[in-house]
DNA sequence: GAATATAGTTGCTCACGGCAACCTTCTAGG
DNA sequence: CCTAGAAGGTTGCCGTGAGCAACTATATTC
């Protein structure tokens, strides 16, 4: 393939992966929850992985508005799914902590749905899903808009 | 990288991905027409790449509702970037194409637009980029749900 | 201490897809 | 043929989701 071949390619399957995946993210949220919505589902996978953030941090990470977090969080708070605590150190802020028990709900869907995940991608060996996991993680960095572009990067080295 | 933590990064990075890209595709699709919705951008440049086609067709290819299909097509047609023939062998049928006013708008953009994805992945060589295109394909293709898992497959090639 | 910036909330709007009802046409079985 | 059911599309209704803007409260800066 050429340069341009994968960039097309690229953006194409992007674009099919982006649509198929709600279906996906829907039926994972309702297994932790059955009231648990969607998008909110992402953000608390986000907060079990990451720690406690605040919701700035949330809505700078996935460069979405600071009010959709809002009622995000919202959402799982009375879901009691996570808890807000005022931030010590800023009285405007809050920490949003996952609960215990959804962590513990959360980690148990997870596992289980990592099975039937490991299952589809069977046919990858494990330094191919590495590789893959890493290019998703740099493709998500290079497109960073704070992020300079590549060429005018003086070090260029973003990541190992 | 483990192979389960593989698989968290996976969708850890997709969770931002699918959460990111919304405004990637608004302001492109902004730059093909103004008043062109996003989601119907991505449905012209599966149109643009692969030739006529039917609703039903692209219905299946995104794993989206036909009806959501339908408006999206009405709305192309409105713009007049599409254009609905009825498809001879299937009175019920259509045949979407792109307009070749459409058409050449498109590449326009695209090819603009390339140029700036090209800098962003600056530091990608071009093997890297094949490759990563290559897995995304393959990704795709592992969970598409007509799929069987890989573990039932009879042939049995599943994984170390 | 006043101007300004930042964290979050809320109202409004539109984009988007799922579901179901419906129409039309095509296909199978009697 | 004719009838039953399947398939291609359209439409109405609804819930989810994000952007924008206005607003409150607290922090920061000069």
């Amino acid at each position: 393939m050429s340069r341009t071949e994968s960039l097309v390619a690229l953006e194409r399957e992007i674009g099919v992966l982006l649509r198929r995946v709600r279906r996906v993210i829907a039926a994972r949220a309702a297994m932790v929850h059955p009231d648990l919505q969607p998008a909110a589902y992402l953000m608390l996978a986000y907060l079990v992985e990451m720690g406690p953030q605040r919701s700035s941090d949330i809505a700078e990470r996935f460069e979405i508005d600071k009010g959709a977090v809002s009622r995000q969080v919202q959402h799982v708070v009375d879901l009691a799914l996570v808890e807000r605590t005022p931030d010590p150190a800023d009285r405007r802020a809050s920490i949003l902590a996952v609960t215990a028990d959804a962590r513990r709900r959360f980690e148990e869907v997870t596992q289980q749905r990592r099975r039937i995940l490991d299952e589809r991608l069977g046919d990858w060996d494990d330094a191919e899903l590495a590789v893959f996991a890493d290019q998703m993680v740099r493709y998500n960095a290079s497109l960073e808009p704070g992020q300079p572009v590549a060429s005018a990067q003086p070090d260029g080295g973003v990541r190992g």
